[in-house]
DNA sequence: TTGTATGCGTTATCAG
DNA sequence: CTGATAACGCATACAA
């Protein structure tokens, strides 16, 4: 089933047809008797020699480094409803963590088979900055910002130092902080200087030896607590820089029997599905994740329809949410 | 840069580059002329006059009915996995929970922009099956059986027969169950009738006042334990047919500060990425989700290569985690 | 407004 | 083994 085959039913020309699926030039008559070949026939035009024809896919990549996770499922779930609304398609694509994949997939992607690609960023290197400045395609990063892109990021250093804002207001002055590398420049640099920063504009001393470092996972939560717990000297509360941290650490807290708020305190940033359900319930900052999926998404389809449209960054904000852990 | 520019450079045809491209007959002189001007041009064939004239794709449509859960998640990991090495692009489609949305999308699929589609499944209705045996492209299920589909599918009714056998192994029998509606028939349907049979093998009375029913998420947990602790009788144990609603079986628990398991027992079926720092960590069961991503992947691809090959179902099996919930 | 003709970049066919 | 040539299905420039 054809365009040309519609035509001839029809008895029309086939750029008739096809100026009538792209709302060009057609009569009223024409238009009828169009639409009521189509319609009994059912036919709906070829997407790949469409995709030939006008070099556009309507399909979005997206890279996202896992996809058992809170914060980036939500993501791409506000993604993937703007990218519906717009009748465009979500090719997933994850790179298991392996930084080595994002390239490739950046790689994959600088041929023509996407219109443009969402980057769930964790890291941007020089060779991310090279090969995406090597694309033809628009780019936007999500949950990072980056200078030579369009991108979305969260308030990560104001979360933090609001959510440490609130530990000093509990009455903390003893405060270990569990965090990331630095490589990821949003959660391990820009969370540990709001946190840094409120500290010593509360006068609050910071402790390095309570600066610990780790993955983004339970276990680093967990193991970082217990070093925490076996130190001479015990911190009074715990500022994770994750909601996954967290929950580890409230499981390390738990299990040495370590009462959760009174003992130690414990806080985190994220506001995962989960934190609510958590023993005590998990005091967090909730980063509208699905917001910035879709704000992310119509960001970049806003750079696909129209390539010289600006730069843009934009920070959404936060809310802190206070449950019982702090 | 076109397949006939490469030929001109390496003064070959335009087919014995095609043939290059698609290991067909090559003289070795030519292929070396051929590598060489590709290396140096770093020349990519376009998908698109890839796609029209070979009329595949190379894509495998996914469609999820959400994508922030544990086990959804998991399984789209395999199947990324898998799709990645034999390299198939993931087009994810999320449906939302909305059913519409379901049969909408496999609408879109029925067009050729995919070679095949993994469902994950909740109902399969007769909408469904019209629909999909319309469908000139493969179609796999996961998490359901399906009988005029290949899917890949877990033991439900094993499992909660082997959780309910260890419920019961414990000394409890008064033991509730909240579980799923019935349209769900691997949840809904087997899993009870795991726990049904079970009790029924081993003598113990089924209540169907203590059978609840929710929805999937975590309210459900909590709202029905707390209906059950406010009976006059209350139960022993709780059998939850999820873990997510498990996790709300036992924040509700916690809350009333009923002690859990001396008070009454907790278990679910999932093995969620969270269920292991509850307070008490979850006993459930394991289903390798993972596992049955890649299975289902594998066994779409199989049947894009050859259509002709049979109708298959595979069950995975299932492990028990025993934790202190129980 | 309409139709004809051309080309998008490949791969398949077929004669050499 | 090789190369010309014809599709694949659509959208557009152009002539009408």
């Amino acid at each position: 089933m054809t365009i040309s085959d519609i035509a001839k039913m029809a008895g029309v020309s086939s750029s008739a047809v096809s100026r009538y699926l792209n709302n060009g030039y057609v009569s009223a008559k024409k238009k009828e008797k169009i639409k009521a070949v189509i319609d009994k026939t059912g036919y709906v035009p070829s997407r790949q020699a469409r995709m030939l024809r006008t070099k556009r896919t309507k399909v979005v990549g997206v890279i996202i480094p896992k996809i058992d996770s809170d914060s980036i499922s939500r993501i791409v779930a506000g993604i993937s409803e703007q990218l519906l609304e717009d009748d465009y398609q979500l090719l997933l694509t994850n790179t298991e963590n392996d930084y080595k994949n994002e390239l490739k997939y950046l790689k994959v992607f600088r041929q023509d088979f996407v219109d443009g690609v969402i980057l769930l960023a964790t890291a941007i290197t020089n060779e991310h900055k090279k090969l995406i400045k090597s694309l033809k395609i628009p780019v936007v990063a999500i949950g990072q910002k980056v200078d030579f892109i369009s991108s979305i990021y969260h308030d990560d250093y104001g979360a933090a130092y609001a959510m440490t804002e609130k530990v000093i207001e509990k009455g903390h002055r003893d405060i270990a902080f569990i965090g990331v590398p630095e490589w990821d420049v949003a959660l391990g640099i820009n969370r540990l200087n709001g946190f840094k920063d409120c500290l010593k504009d509360n006068n609050v001393p910071f402790h390095p030896e309570w600066n610990l470092t780790g993955m983004f996972d339970m276990e680093s939560g967990f193991d970082n607590t217990k070093k925490l717990m076996e130190m001479d000297k015990r911190p009074e509360a715990i500022f994770c820089v994750t909601d996954t941290i967290a929950m580890g650490a409230i499981h390390c807290l738990n299990k040495l029997q370590i009462k959760i708020p009174d003992d130690v305190a414990v806080c985190g940033i994220g506001n995962g599905r989960t934190a609510t359900v958590m023993e005590p319930p998990l005091t967090t900052v909730d980063y509208f994740y699905k917001s910035s999926g879709i704000e992310g998404a119509k960001m970049l389809l806003e750079k696909i329809e129209r390539p010289k449209s600006p730069l843009m960054s934009t920070m959404l904000g936060f809310e802190l949410i206070e449950r019982e852990s702090l």
